[in-house]
DNA sequence: ATATGTGCAAAACTTTTGCAATCTG
DNA sequence: CAGATTGCAAAAGTTTTGCACATAT
């Protein structure tokens, strides 16, 4: 059985993702993880990001040639994602406003574990300039 | 205003893009388009599949640590994915399959561009396994 | 003509990894 | 202790860019 330990780092990370609501990308994790703990790698900060990714804690959320971002998922607050094209931001769609999505008509047999939902746009900051 | 020219490379990997339901990523465009036209470099392959992206004619369907793959649009295909985290497979789901998504709850005057719907999970061929 | 597009190669980034040293359970 | 985890630095991989030359309109 492969054990799973609790680190100082790990806690770091775990901390900076509840903490914030602006769905970080690696490089802006392990800044704040930082500012706790200075001699954290960026290394560390990605190996404790992907198992997150694998135990489903968090989300990542990916953009065309640009670092991915990760969502910390809290309990109760299951959503889906609003993204600027123009600046980036990303706004969280709780999924209690959108209608539940059938699994219809994908390959037999294919095993959904994750639906995910983004709304490509611009947001009214952007729109307005 | 700008201009945008017509040119054999940019012909070549609409070419391709078109030829192709494996939703390609920009080496293996690359790699078809050399085919034909064994000059083209990747540089500009990159360079058209952004120009498609930004005219809407291709989606980029991005992945952690992988590289982007581009989905020609077809008229009257419009279609969401359902991607294979085991094998990177990614399977075409209608539209016509899922219920029109409606865009409340966005943050007010957000301006809904595109709607991406991605069934992630286990594809048939990598359960078995 | 002239501004856009191309090829090449280098640079910029993001993410992954090998390894010796350190920790956790 | 044994094995998982870390820091460091190098490597791998993807995407972007600067620049001189070619080309579409």
């Amino acid at each position: 059985m492969t054990m799973v330990r609790q680190t100082k780092q790990r806690a770091a990370v775990i901390e900076v993702l509840q903490a914030s609501r602006a769905h970080p990308d690696a490089a802006q994790v392990h800044a704040q993880v930082r500012e706790k703990l200075p001699s954290v790698s960026l290394g560390t900060v990605y190996r404790a990001l992907d198992a997150l990714v694998r135990d489903g804690m968090v989300t990542p959320i990916e953009r065309v040639g640009q670092a991915t971002r990760y969502d910390y998922r809290r309990e109760g607050d299951d959503h889906h994602h609003a993204v600027c094209r123009t600046c980036g931001a990303i706004f969280d769609v709780p999924v209690s406003s959108v209608p539940p999505i059938p699994h219809a008509h994908l390959p037999a047999g294919f095993q959904v574990t994750d639906v995910r939902l983004e709304f490509m746009g611009v947001c009214p900051s952007c729109a307005r300039n």
